[in-house]
DNA sequence: CGAGGCCTTGACCGCGGTCAATGCCCGTGG
DNA sequence: CCACGGGCATTGACCGCGGTCAAGGCCTCG
């Protein structure tokens, strides 16, 4: 088992070795472009991707054109779209990466396999969707009335690296502003 | 046990009514007035809430003192704050009946023992989790970049009844929208 | 070297928030 | 039974934030 996942578990659960082994070959090594789509709106989103290296994003885009990001994932951190995970539905969501990523790749049928028959993965995928849950709600709670100027504070307090490492363009969508004011309030800082 | 609990349960597992029986003690019933705080921003939230009749809603206040509601809960849904719950830290949020509401309770020590000892209890509440993280996801999904307009039309199409139900303040704090905005779109319809 | 994509910056303006005034409904108490 | 008061709904007037559009510059990559 590849020791970042191996470390993932480790923290989250208390599996020995021999169940990290038996979870191991359900994963697979994939690698993935930068600017390559993972899945696309409509697709049915199949895997439950473990980042390595690199970086993804989980975006919509609305009627107008105008994209939504949810969630970065950065190393050590899974990535999918739940959505559609969970029901089997299309995605309304699309995944991207956004430099070039590596990830460990596990299908869903034998996700929801393990998480049924493994108490390890149960308590993980429990671990990830109250993570989920509560990252969200919180965001929510931070952003709502929140102007312009206070989110991308909330980005240089949450996570700084965010406004070095990716496009504005990108940052913006995750900060619900145009690429327009987001520039203007980095001149201002 | 309560026959909207055992629905409940009936609808999302294959629980037999023995262990139905097993689970009911841990339930307690409770009323609230109208109006009337569940859960108060700081403190911890113990119990998860199961109503029976009535409706509460799960909001936080910002510093402006703006209110934003995240969530209805009617009968036959659970209601809880669950950031606070999850993690034992103090909850931002407020939980407040707006009808004389009567529910089941059950505490989080020992709903958590059975999330981990009733396979039922522990599907149930990936089940809750699920739904919450999809429903938000999906709110946020609508409403991104959505106008006033197309706000108050998304709540026509999908929970029609709150509309009369509750007061233009709250139903305005749910839409993210002063209730005078609210008040001049009613008329225009 | 050219094309495309992104960043920057200025000008404009419209949606919706804010504030204030008024009216309505309803519960409470004299 | 009526008077009073508080809370909410309604409506008009105002205006500011931030979105839109356009132009120009820079960088990268083929």
């Amino acid at each position: 088992m590849h020791p970042l996942l191996r470390d993932y578990f480790r923290k989250r659960t208390d599996a020995d070795e021999h169940v990290l082994e038996k979870i191991s070959p359900y994963f697979e090594e994939r690698s993935f472009k930068r600017n390559e789509y993972v899945l696309r709106e409509g697709e049915v989103c199949k895997h439950n991707y473990f980042i390595i290296s690199g970086c993804m994003r989980l975006f919509t885009i609305n009627k107008e054109g105008v994209e939504n990001t949810r969630y970065f994932a950065f190393e050590g951190k899974f990535a999918t779209c739940f959505t559609s995970l969970i029901s089997g539905l299309p995605a309304f969501e699309n995944i991207q990466s956004l430099e070039k990523t590596t990830v460990l790749r596990i299908h869903r049928d034998d996700f929801y396999y393990l998480v049924e028959t493994e108490a390890a993965v149960n308590k993980v995928y429990r671990n990830i969707m109250e993570s989920a849950y509560i990252t969200t709600q919180r965001r929510i709670y931070d952003f709502q009335g929140a102007d312009s100027l206070e989110r991308v504070q909330w980005l240089l307090k949450h996570q700084p690296t965010i406004l070095n490492r990716l496009s504005n363009k990108v940052v913006a969508s995750y900060l619900g502003i145009t690429p327009y004011t987001l520039s203007r309030l980095k001149a201002k800082l």
